[in-house]
DNA sequence: TTCTACTATTCAAACGTTTGAATGTCAACA
DNA sequence: TGTTGACATTCAAACGTTTGAATAGTAGAA
């Protein structure tokens, strides 16, 4: 029983075990195009004593000497934000017909982790780079070191193609249009804002969709009642910040009767607020979202919302990638970075209904 | 400029470019013990250059020679349960302080998957395995592979202590008793309960210290108001299943003020089905979770769940995974599984309350 | 017989690091 | 002058794999 003192199971454990040289297991265990050359009773020895043994080709060895990893690392930017697994899933559904996999950091909204995990995936020579990052980042530095290295990087929830960053996002302008006009259907004339907070790159976009949308349906935004959430600590401050902006909204004492949220969680608190409140959602109050993130869907009522197309996101960002590596290949000069802005869909769940007659809350 | 055909820098590179050989280079840039005899103006240039090039030491090369990855790696069942990204998150906590680097992969409950991505760990030389298994999953045969070549593994979410695997999960048991007692503690007596699904490995143990809680407290369970959730196709589909069990539940007829829910997504589709129904949470009827995972939290009524301290468990599977690295050191021998069945905990929200005097939905 | 062609297998170099041993330099000491 | 030791740097082998080139062995053709 060959027992190597590193724990591991070599090509020359197996060579030896059964006889033939290292070369001749590693082709036929690589299934090189020599291994056509290779007796079939050689083959079948071979493959039986590697099973036999437990031997798995060690990686580092390989992409050292094949001078490539099959890797694509995929740095999210914290994965405790449903809005990151879509993506994610996505990205693997487009990796998986290929041989790369994907090596997934998850940055937990630290900037001191995510420059770690971008100069890991640097170091495990992955070939490619998604990065999930609509959380604050300035990444310029590090990201300028991928480049350095001629690794192609794609960027997903941000626009950085100003920075020569080929990247995969939403039109918020049109999700926030999409929201102000669906409210205004059903008839709402009064409709508070919750706009998300400063540093987030979506916030402004959204805003402005969703004024200029107001402005040609002709509804006035009472300026009293746009609310800016704080500025987010982690993924899920959303919720308690729309909650507290309702309370505010309620306190106030001027009339509405319906919400357009920033995003799904500050939706959530806003029903929470108006709940406490004694106030039914959607009788008293419609509610819109943003997103389309499971607690939306598996709350009731259910959260009406501005569906992002993550998956579909997440894969165009892997092909684009893929892509970027076929390119690569063929021609020296990096090609000009690409721009996707997905269409967000309405999707109208229980949270949003026609306003009462006898009209608002308070 | 030294443009490698590679298109990354190699200490060569570096090493050309300030005109000392490679074994110095290496020394300074890895900080090897030597580099303390390296005069200080050689350190800062060499330093320098590197940077200036944008080196990055190959981690595959680094590895092959040093013959250990500073890799964990964790395989989770599937992260769009957001069960798994809190353990996921210990998991990281614990391996923070160390050198260690959590090697992350998303099985999406494929048994394909799982397998393909153990593999890969293996291939990686992943130094240790960390698997997020509530799922149903028929390791043996891989998992065995992975004892085959002395990696220590430790697996969260089930019990394996009996195959040899250092395991971590909640006390089922306890917190199936936890959720009947405060049941019980409000006033309620009818009491349905909505079991998991057969073939999960949690299903049985809730469902048994629930039964024994309720027979300590004197409750009789009526065997029409314990149903059994389907097959589960996705980690989500817990919400249908709630759904549609609640349905069948107030088509019978039965009175009961109560329902102890297998999981948070099956209590909050318990919760859809109720309100479709027009009945009111908590008022006509309490609804219990278990888990507390995010959806719980920010639904309206919060969800009253039993909460797994996940985080903890996460940490403690990547402490013990550093403690099997530890002792693989000094003893050759493998040490005795280890088994911890983490504490329970009650977390009260507002989806429970007194039945009203006047009881029963129907 | 020699040549060619094919089959089956092995040699040996290379991938980018690390590191124990070796080399060279300089100053101080005997 | 030679010896010792400290310092600064380099040599060269090794990690486990892949692969172009080389080596045998066999068989059929000239």
């Amino acid at each position: 029983m060959p027992q190597r003192k590193s724990g591991h199971v070599t090509l020359l454990d197996v060579a030896r075990a059964c006889g033939f040289s290292v070369s001749t297991v590693s082709i036929v265990l690589s299934e090189a195009p020599l291994s056509q050359n290779v007796a079939e009773k050689t083959r079948q020895q071979i493959r039986a004593m590697a099973r036999q043994l437990g031997y798995h080709p060690d990686a580092s060895a390989r992409s050292l000497r094949r001078r490539h990893s099959q890797t694509i690392g995929v740095l999210a930017y914290d994965l405790s934000d449903p809005f990151c697994i879509p993506i994610v899933r996505g990205i693997q559904a487009g990796l998986q017909p290929t041989s790369y996999l994907p090596l997934l950091m998850d940055a937990q909204t630290e900037r001191r982790l995510f420059d770690s995990y971008l100069k890991m995936i640097l170091e495990r020579r992955a070939e490619g780079v998604i990065v999930i990052a609509s959380w604050v980042f300035e990444e310029a530095n590090l990201l300028a070191d991928v480049e350095k290295n001629h690794v192609p990087i794609v960027i997903v929830g941000r626009d950085l193609t100003g920075r020569g960053i080929s990247s995969v996002l939403v039109d918020n302008e049109a999700g926030g249009a999409l929201a102000m006009r669906h409210l205004h259907q059903l008839g709402h004339r009064k409709i508070a804002v919750i706009r998300g907070p400063e540093e987030l790159f979506d916030s402004e976009p959204r805003w402005a969709g969703a004024r200029r949308a107001a402005e040609e349906v002709g509804i006035r935004l009472d300026p009293r009642l746009v609310l800016q959430l704080p500025s987010m600590v982690d993924p899920t401050s959303g919720f308690q910040g729309g909650l507290s902006c309702v309370r505010q909204m309620l306190a106030s004492g001027l009339k509405f009767t319906a919400i357009a949220a920033f995003d799904d969680l500050t939706a959530l608190g806003a029903v929470r607020g108006l709940t406490e409140a004694g106030l039914r959602v959607p009788e008293d109050c419609s509610v819109l979202g943003f997103d389309d993130v499971l607690p939306a869907e598996v709350a009731t009522p259910g959260i009406t919302t501005i569906r992002q197309p993550l998956r579909e996101m997440g894969l165009l960002a892997a092909r684009w990638t893929l892509d970027a590596l076929e390119q690569r290949e063929k021609s020296a000069k990096r090609p000009a970075p690409r721009l996707e802005m997905s269409p967000p869909e309405l999707v109208v769940r229980t949270s949003s209904g026609k306003p009462k007659r006898r009209s608002a809350p308070s």
